[in-house]
DNA sequence: CCTTCCGTTTACGTTAACGTAATTGTTTGA
DNA sequence: TCAAACAATTACGTTAACGTAAACGGAAGG
């Protein structure tokens, strides 16, 4: 039932990209649609993919990182070095992401102080201005 | 007393990128040292905004964007018009923010199920192995 | 004096991630 | 039936953010 396919516009306007993106991701191999004759099908999990890219994106991951970390979910290898391997992997890709959590809070934390200064700012001109009888 | 100054490649290597990557944010205006004849001499506040130019590259930000978040602490325009303008910008960037860390979360998230996985499949070969007499 | 180590300028090269045509089907509603 | 809307392929263009190489200058040490 939810067998829930969509076309490459579809996609495009649901993730506020181009459909020329899009098939780029698949050029790059990150994206396997299949074809209705000429015409491309994504699946639900297609779908998940460019989501995830897309995710990767918004915190400045190229697209090829983004695949890494999507493709550590994958059926997992069950050679014991290739699990140290992938923790390792994992580890450090959580320390990068705790690292731009801090970079986030601290951009946040200055940002915070501006607007404050800003309303106080406005705050004085705004009383001066209440202070004006109303018409 | 702290006066310091910096070299190019002093900052170089401190923040771990190349001189040539220093020079370029100076041919795009992101920072202009003094000069001792020829060489460049950084200052504290130099050092400072390469600093916050880097963590903005961190979490995806392109150069111009980090100079832009960085402008927003300058000397504060007065200009009511100019003060809402600044507020709905900061309020922008805010957002975009808050988002970057809902998608880190999700991805940590993620990433923390992995390591459960690997860790389980490790221990009980771990057991296995632990089980084999010394020697 | 000569080499070695910064540092400088100039300039062409490179990679990622698409943008932007141009051209060619294909389906569909008037 | 015919134009409009959507899709595909091909291919050249573009921007950001440096890399890399060449060629040169000053100073410090052996």
């Amino acid at each position: 039932m939810p067998n829930q396919t969509y076309t490459i516009s579809e996609l495009a306007s649901e993730f506020g990209v181009t459909t020329r993106a899009i098939r780029f991701y698949e050029e790059k191999g990150l994206v396997q649609p299949l074809r209705e004759g000429q015409r491309r099908v994504y699946t639900a999990a297609d779908r998940v993919r460019i989501k995830l890219i897309l995710r990767g994106k918004r915190i400045g991951m190229t697209l090829q990182e983004s695949v890494e970390v999507i493709d550590l979910y994958d059926p997992l290898r069950n050679n014991t070095e290739q699990l140290l391997s992938l923790i390792n992997t994992i580890s450090g890709r959580q320390a990068r992401l705790l690292q731009q959590k801090d970079d986030i809070d601290d951009m946040l934390t200055g940002l915070s102080e501006v607007l404050g200064l800003c309303e106080k700012a406005l705050g004085k001109r705004q009383k001066k201005i209440s202070a004006i009888p109303k018409k």
